[in-house]
DNA sequence: AAATGTTTTAATCAAATGTTTAAAACAGGT
DNA sequence: ACCTGTTTTAAACATTTGATTAAAACATTT
């Protein structure tokens, strides 16, 4: 076998996937290695042997996590060819898939943030895709000529974008208490939001003051 | 001195109060109890003097965090006399003003019921007070007579208040972060939500689908 | 099959951390 | 001044937990 690369990737692989659920679930300080070497099956000290660390466990976790999140956004945003309103459509869309897959990521992201901001200022080199964000929305502003929205910051509108599409899923495990909705009913809400959102959004845009 | 009443309350208050402030920060398995004590200028054995265990003490926060969050908001939303127009108004205000001093409460909060949903179910009674906000706005709706929004779920709506309200605040770190403002900027920006939220609410409240 | 490099395991270490203890300091009543 | 109950402190305890070690198991090459 070739020398040092081919590590038997699905021992790696085992590892990293079990990290992600724990770390998303109990956040770093939440989680301890032994329960993250339980759920990949694996022996406690092969977790140090491949990643010598637990904070260097977390650190790729924290990176792959937003890169799911941050990656695809930036793909979309760029794309020159399609209009405003199909954009806050994909946009909804895409983050919709994406929660419905990793239905902890936003907690678990915003968590650690709050926990301690500057270890992840460091950990996470920041990303300027949300900053494009804005411009596009507020070049599209001005190529709509709406009147009326002038005063409003266009932030406003992506904020709002993002607190309708991600809080649901920060707030899952509380609606589903006061609901008393299964994963299905929960489901079924979101996929009705991921209509209403983009007619909200358009209707923010065209509201005067 | 009256016996084991008045227990020099400074005392216990000191211990309460670090550790809302370092809990809310931390979370329960990031906070250490040397933490607390330190915030508080107090003994470390002080801590279990007082309330006996880490998870005593906890509990206690989250009952005081949840109690300030809910219990107001039933007050507000029981009172008759108010139009629909003008809860929305108060709820929105309710919320921000709370959340300027409490930025940290509501990741806190969510992040704990992620972390252990039973744990929570268990040490919290399940607040109905949301449902009656649905109530609320589902009279609402009759009343008003709106044509076109029947088959709109007026729960979307609450949590779309309730989005719009929250997640800035959990996302503060992340927003500060990204746009480089001080507590100033974000506490401006809030304020221009204060007004803009109930504006955007009462439309989607009448938009036809 | 011997040698060499890689992966896995069981046992152990050292530090961190929640909790307890025993004694001291303090306050109030007699 | 003494007693009694309360509050505070320093030290210690027991457990948890991230990390390491030394040896075993496995695979590959020669």
């Amino acid at each position: 076998m070739e020398k040092g690369v081919n590590k038997d990737a699905s021992t790696e692989e085992k590892i990293k996937a079990a990290a992600f659920k724990i770390f998303q679930q109990k956040g770093f300080a939440g989680s301890r290695t032994r329960d993250i070497a339980e759920e990949a099956g694996i022996n406690l000290a092969l977790l140090n042997y491949y990643y010598r660390s637990k904070e260097k466990l977390f650190k790729i976790v924290i990176e792959e996590s937003l890169g799911q999140l941050f990656i695809q956004l930036q793909r979309l945003i760029n794309e020159e060819s399609t209009s405003l309103s199909e954009k806050i459509d994909k946009i909804t869309g895409l983050y919709i898939d994406l929660l419905k897959k990793n239905p902890n990521l936003p907690l678990f992201i915003l968590g650690e943030i709050q926990s301690d901001p500057e270890k992840f200022k460091k950990q996470v080199g920041i990303p300027d895709i949300s900053i494009q964000e804005i411009v596009t929305i507020r070049q599209a502003k001005e190529q709509m000529k709406i009147t009326g929205i002038e005063n409003i910051d266009p932030f406003h509108i992506i904020i709002n974008l993002i607190s309708m599409t991600i809080f649901p899923f920060a707030a899952r495990p509380m609606i589903k208490i006061l609901t008393k909705w299964d994963d299905n009913g929960f489901d079924q809400f979101i996929e009705e939001r991921r209509q209403l959102i983009p007619v909200w959004i358009k209707s923010m845009l065209k509201i005067e003051k």
